[in-house]
DNA sequence: CGATCATGCAGAAACGTGACTGTAAAGAGG
DNA sequence: CCTCTTTACAGTCACGTTTCTGCATGATCG
């Protein structure tokens, strides 16, 4: 390339950067030649020399033997997408990688920072990340004493008693809870908002728990819980799934939704604004979230390092259908699946 | 590192690589001091003497100002998640990018492929790649003369005229067509088999196209379609949505599914199943199609070159349900959302 | 006992950049 | 006319590997 160019590799690096003190000429000439070539200077070479890859890393929860859920909830795919955008916006990209601590996955790959989605308790990854000086920006809040560089999550508490007192309003008298079996904090502090709100307002909890991961539980949790001798009247499910899950149980038991079961769960799936009927649905706006995260792991890459994490929390939003409410409201019909733009 | 252990930098290479004549003590030895200080050799300058980076690019197609859908359809989260998958097992990471030629975002990661997910006639990022000497695998039979080295697809005629065919059997006289405005190799095959199978049953084609990117125009262009004088009595869906923009339309002009209205649509989505009535839908199979482009990939980048693009079809597969069926069938409900492993 | 050979490791080159240093030539100033 | 500064580049090193070659040392064999 330098000789095609007739000048020095100096000269060339030079030209391409535009650094040094070069006479537009001579900078233009080298860009031709470099464009007639077709020449792309190495990514490997300018890593190695400069320490910086322009590489973030995606880390996604495993479930069992499957490497990762990703599709198991719009969530995930939507967080992905906007945070991707985001990467490229600022010139970096995304590597998906699994939450194993397999050393040779990891060390193949030049990252300048990390994504963790739902870290777990002590989560070996992050940890040795950290330890190799690494930023890692985590979606949820970490558990116990992560030492994660700044994380961005929903105030799930607060979304949880707000829909709670929304299905109130709307004349539920008992609200019953399809929650998961596992510990991580999204279903820990939804779930415990759950019985903090029962126990404020004085109504006994209802609820049932299953294994998230697995699709065919979530519909056997769902008949289980219309099932049982103090049905609840009303029923928020924290699962994508659960929506469709209820809806299909609440059929099965004759029961009419809104009129004999409140409806609400939460999904990021846009089938609730067309089913029969259209299910109220609470948002975690995956698209703020998978935005903020890259942004701060960027500013984190390039910036200046501040002390202890830095946190921002995203408001949810409850996207209320008929599901939830008694008399339906005598709006007009707001046209299916019309995207929201955030 | 290699002062550490007392051993030269050869040593050390050779000790964690397994090569060279190195008695078992002196492997173990180094080892253990690499463990002791958490020693990773450089991906970068490991790429850059090597040439091989262990990176697949997985370009997703553009849609307007969105860089891309990604999830629009349950179908490319599948797709990624098994590719994903496929390629961390033979030690491969992938990264996400987008099908923006611009030369930034491409040359600054190092990759050994590339896997284009439905390349456009003359894709310029495919070409390019190809003149870089990279190979590039396609979801998708590329068009024209786009010089990909291997590819993967469904049978789309086969599919849809079996598909159609298992309509008619169900008693369909008029079977409508949901397709789209863009001109990709999906819709277009799918299109034109539609449009030979009327020809061959002596049917008047009845369909309504809709730029398939946008969600509103789904509904809008079911509506339409069942909103026609020569009003099809069933109606075979080419998008993921398109099963409950039919549903809603169908509710809304009365129609009976499937007494009236017997429904198809193509999709990746578990919803289907417990939808009321559950729908009929045909499954491109993503995750087998994601494995196939990513073993290919792979084996093009380790294995020899071979002259030709190598070409796997993936068998689709119809899971027919209650809406496809004028008798409902009598067998045992099976569990909803079952999820289906391959 | 000397020649040959396998063993166990060290040295050095090269991958393609970017950053720093060096140095001619040209122009400006006294 | 000589010196000093500025301009316009070229040279060189270092990044951290892998790989090839080289060189001792001890063992084996005729």
């Amino acid at each position: 390339m330098a000789a095609a160019a007739g000048v020095s590799i100096t000269t060339v690096s030079d030209a391409l950067n535009g650094k040094g003190r070069l006479p537009d000429a001579t900078r233009r000439h080298v860009r031709e030649v470099a464009d007639r070539l077709g020449y792309r200077p190495s990514a490997a070479a300018r890593t190695l020399r400069t320490g910086k890859s322009g590489l973030i890393g995606l880390t996604v929860t495993t479930y069992g033997d499957e490497p990762f859920t990703f599709t198991e909830f719009a969530y995930f795919a939507e967080m992905a997408r906007a945070a991707t955008s985001a990467a490229l916006a600022r010139g970096y990209a995304l590597v998906i990688l699994p939450a194993t601590s397999r050393h040779d996955v990891w060390s193949n790959v030049a990252l300048d920072g990390t994504v963790v989605i739902d870290p777990s308790d002590h989560d070996p990854v992050v940890t040795e990340l950290v330890r190799q000086g690494l930023p890692v920006v985590s979606d949820g809040r970490p558990a116990g004493t992560l030492p994660v560089t700044a994380w961005v999550d929903n105030d799930h508490e607060a979304a949880v008693l707000d829909l709670l007192d929304h299905l109130a309003a709307a004349g539920a008298r008992r609200i019953g809870l399809l929650t998961g079996t596992t510990t991580d904090t999204y279903t820990r502090l939804s779930t415990t908002a759950y019985l903090n709100w029962c126990e404020r307002v004085g109504q006994d909890p209802v609820y049932e728990a299953y294994p998230a991961h697995d699709p065919c539980a979530g519909a056997v949790a769902a008949d289980r819980l219309l099932a049982r001798p103090d049905r609840p009247d009303a029923v928020y499910g924290l699962f994508d799934p659960n929506g469709t899950d209820l809806l299909a149980a609440a059929r099965r038991y004759g029961l009419r939704v809104p009129d004999d079961l409140l409806l609400v769960c939460c999904s990021e799936s846009t089938v609730y604004a067309t089913t029969e009927p259209p299910i109220t649905t609470l948002s975690l706006k995956p698209r703020r979230i998978g935005t903020a995260v890259v942004q701060l792991l960027i500013d984190a890459i390039e910036g200046v390092e501040t002390d202890g994490p830095v946190e921002q929390v995203i408001p949810t939003e409850l996207i209320v259908r008929t599901s939830s409410q008694r008399r339906p409201p005598r709006t007009t019909v707001s046209p299916p699946r019309s995207p929201s733009k955030d």
